[in-house]
DNA sequence: CTCGCTAAACCGACCGTTCGGTCTATTGAC
DNA sequence: GTCAATAGACCGAACGGTCGGTTTAGCGAG
């Protein structure tokens, strides 16, 4: 048995995980070819499938990653803010800034790993779930200490990513707004009105 | 020059595009197969190719009337009510009740036309804006009436379209809620906030 | 130190299938 | 007869995945 690794295998396994970011970005699911991979991570077909089962569960493997990073990113920048709703506030403003400098992670968490029918997007709802339920726990815990009324965290959660998400598109695919952080204040400021907050007594 | 057509076209090309919504709803646009749309349609590559210059060609010209279909519905719907935000209010309403009834619909229109790369996200987005645009259209009316402070209408349209749009997708694919139009109160209530005014005082 | 062995890691030709689209032949209405 | 409409075999390309062969790195024996 060996100590250590026959070969560097985090290097060809990181280059193949790489380079689906960039395929999957551009072409989205289906269109993302296995050959355009290896071919981007100068690899081969032979390493990709001695590091993965199939496409299917190299995918899941590279959005689980990318999703639990972003949303380990968001609690840690929101922790330290007073309130559930400053945290989940926050927590909007550290997504939009985040896929606004990160194109392709939007690309893929937000856009091009659904619609493909229902089968493989059942697949990946959990991982989009993550980021409803980061602000449901907030929703949650904002009602427990009576900062809001009580009401449908669940629905609202899924509201909130789903106006996230079409702002996001939107940039993703017209260039409209300029610079997608300018729409955070408005957006921020409608989803709190959505909860019954008075944006202007939320300072994050 | 037939006075008739030699066989009644709109048959075909009718039967094509009714399959091509079951095929589209089921495995989304990229993995959608001309075999499969001309088989279950009982007609065949030939005929397809006679009616549609492309696969992508029909997809077209179906997402379009299917947006064009339930947009008209909206207005007819919607265009009695007595201001801007009731009509608004009332075309959420028409929406959901619409999607819940006809879930193919929302699949296609709402989910499997995305997500495909950005050269055909593209080409859909126009159809997908129809529902943003009149939204807008009335947000912007509410403003022009003082009946909400003057705010970002195309921001805030995007963002009730991504609202429900995220709602029905959850729905289509987890089954929750049970029922579609459950959420709609409470769903028509945060959208109303987000916007400035109090739910109550609108009654569609 | 060298060398042989072993297994992990990798390569890329190949497989069967599927795909969008083409094109020749046929059908049917006028 | 003409021509619109249709059928379906066929095309080349692309696809996910397989598999025999090669390379690489590490280990242990001499």
């Amino acid at each position: 048995m060996r100590a250590t690794p026959a070969i560097d295998t985090s290097d060809a396994r990181e280059r193949i995980l790489d380079a689906a970011v960039e395929v999957l970005a551009q072409r989205g699911y289906s269109a993302a070819g296995v050959q355009e991979i290896v071919d981007l991570s100068c690899t081969s077909k032979g390493s990709f499938y001695f590091h993965f089962q199939s496409k299917e569960k190299m995918v899941m493997v590279l959005v689980d990653r990318m999703s639990e990073k972003l949303v380990n990113k968001i609690h840690d920048a929101i922790r330290r803010q007073p309130t559930p709703v400053h945290r989940v506030a926050g927590g909007i403003e550290v997504l939009m800034s985040t896929f606004a400098r990160q194109r392709k992670v939007a690309q893929v968490l937000l856009l091009n790993i659904m619609g493909h029918g229902k089968a493989v997007d059942k697949k990946f709802l959990p991982m989009r779930d993550r980021f409803a339920g980061l602000i449901q726990q907030e929703l949650d815990a904002a009602v427990a200490q009576g900062q809001i009324a009580p009401q449908d965290t669940v629905l609202l959660s899924r509201m909130w990513v789903g106006s996230l998400q079409e702002v996001v598109l939107r940039w993703l695919l017209t260039g409209q707004p300029n610079h997608l952080t300018d729409a955070t204040p408005a957006l921020r400021s409608a989803l709190l009105r959505s909860i019954g907050i008075d944006p202007a007594a939320i300072q994050t």
